[in-house]
DNA sequence: TTTAGTGCAAAAACTTTGCAATTTA
DNA sequence: TAAATTGCAAAGTTTTTGCACTAAA
């Protein structure tokens, strides 16, 4: 968490509430979290601050977004990790993350996404 | 094109002219691409039934999303692919996909979707 | 004290839906 | 001919924006 607003600070930004607010919502929240149910934890910051407060996270290189099904999923990028999601209820798992895709030919400073999706073994029965 | 055709038909929808507009566009166009940049290739199907395409085409896991930014992005997924992409200029290069994220303990039938960005080596210039 | 960031309300953009008409198998 | 699909127009969602005000450094 201070980590993360020190990242925030260096990469230039203002240390405010809503950017707080926002920071502590993610990294209390064990699983990725859409804008939606993000700002219903924080109400008291504005729906706009929030995607804005989103939006620079993500430029930073702070958070990841991953898309499942109709969802865009917001989590924090600070310990490398996946997520394997069941299709049909929502179950999610944490992967891990040792990739090393940091080198392509014709490209520098990578980052990359990766999103499992499949049906748990509950579901599957 | 015709393996396409013939696996939705196999999934149990009927083959009529807004859908082929839809895969014959998607397998024409080299890049990934945008709702919004399909319809206005195939302006003779209406937007909704394009949504409608997608959607179903999606959930049969015949094509892959990938959100580059602010942008969602459509492809075939007939041949096993990823891409990596230059977040300044949007110059993409395919990458093939040789991962095998088949096994996981609690889950089955499991699917993957995995993008890369980075800066091409001319933006970095 | 300057500059960046916020809230608000409105606009823009995106996506889905209900239904009558049409098309496929 | 029955059942699925379409187009259209409207509604529902999501996301961004302009601007006056506020707060951080």
């Amino acid at each position: 968490m201070e980590k993360l607003k020190k990242q925030l600070v260096k990469a230039g930004y203002k240390m405010t509430a809503p950017r707080i607010a926002v920071l502590e919502e993610l990294s209390v929240s064990r699983h990725p979290i859409s804008v939606r149910n993000l700002h219903k934890k924080i109400k008291a910051v504005n729906r706009a601050s929030v995607y804005r407060t989103l939006n620079l996270l993500e430029e930073s290189h702070l958070v990841n977004v991953e898309v499942i099904g109709k969802e865009k999923l917001y989590c924090l990028a600070n310990v490398p990790h996946h997520h394997i999601i069941c299709k049909q209820c929502g179950y999610m798992e944490e992967i891990k993350c040792n990739h090393n895709f940091g080198y392509f030919k014709n490209f520098s400073n990578i980052h990359h996404q990766l999103t499992l999706t499949g049906v748990c073994n509950k579901c599957a029965k």
